[in-house]
DNA sequence: ATGACGGTAGCATACCGA
């Protein structure tokens, strides 16, 4: 089984870049974030003539979801529980595939940092712990219903100094905050396994690089982008790697696609 | 604190991102 995820930065922006590499690669489990549209907007032909069902939490112009599967997907909770929410950010679906039946959800984490014309506004990041607090209140319960979890997407953490091409840089910062990574590393507490990190404990595994400043070229890059297991699927890690020529395409997003596999 | 770069809305320029 063969999951991937990617920060698509608009999907119909991408939609070809998007399409080549599902044919090319075959996943069974592809999540999307960022597809910066609506329903009504959404490609639902292109994906489904690739061979996906697809669920998307969609919002016009900014974030929006999506959980694409070569087996039928059932959504199972559209934003976070008992948390209102105007963006759209969670999108949890089941699929089955063979004996199994796997609880997926794509994730796009908030930012989090102030407005740079207003420092003193604290809200954006207010709302991202609160988000976190919600979101790991969720994951709690699934894996104590022991479901096959994958939770995984754009989460605007970076965990450790190994995960940022110059820490003091990002001092401060709302994706580098002890009260961000803190709450991130409640996840391993809890049972899950960051795949990459399990895998390769001493290699950087950027995924995303900014647009200015030849930024991919210099490789300053992060690692903000995460696929966590619950134990059936830990059990079962063949791989975890990071498609860096996905970002070297033109009209490339700024992050690239993170991919695990596992024994069925 | 700011700009660079790129996307969207909607038609000029503002807002958002990490």
């Amino acid at each position: 089984m063969k999951i991937a995820t990617l920060n698509i930065n608009s999907v119909n922006a991408r939609l070809t870049n998007l399409i080549d590499w599902l044919v090319q690669n075959k996943p069974d489990i592809m999540l999307l974030q960022e597809i910066k549209t609506e329903f009504n907007n959404f490609p639902f032909f292109d994906i489904q003539a690739a061979g996906y069902d697809v669920k998307i939490l969609g919002q016009k112009s900014y974030n929006g979801v999506a959980v694409l599967s070569r087996f039928p997907l059932r959504i199972t909770t559209e934003n976070l529980p008992d948390f209102p929410d105007d963006n759209a950010r969670y999108l949890e679906c089941e699929t089955t595939i063979g004996k199994h039946t796997y609880t997926i959800a794509s994730i796009y984490l908030p930012n989090g940092n102030p407005p740079y014309n207003n420092p003193s506004d604290t809200s954006k990041f207010v709302y991202k712990l609160k988000w976190m607090d919600a979101f790991l209140k969720r994951a709690d319960y699934l894996i104590k219903q022991n479901k096959k979890v994958i939770l995984a997407g754009d989460f605007n953490v970076i965990m450790s100094n190994l995960d940022v091409y110059n820490p003091e840089l990002f001092a401060g910062n709302a994706l580098f905050r002890p009260e961000v990574q803190n709450r991130l590393r409640l996840l391993s507490r809890l049972g899950y396994c960051d795949t990459y990190r399990r895998l390769y404990p001493q290699t950087a595994g950027y995924t995303f690089w900014d647009y200015t400043g030849n930024a991919f070229q210099n490789d300053l890059g992060m690692r903000i982008d995460y696929i966590f297991t619950a134990p059936f699927l830990t059990d079962r890690l063949l791989d975890c790697t990071i498609d860096r020529d996905f970002r070297k395409r033109d009209k490339a997003s700024d992050h690239t696609i993170l991919i695990a596999e596992f024994k069925d």
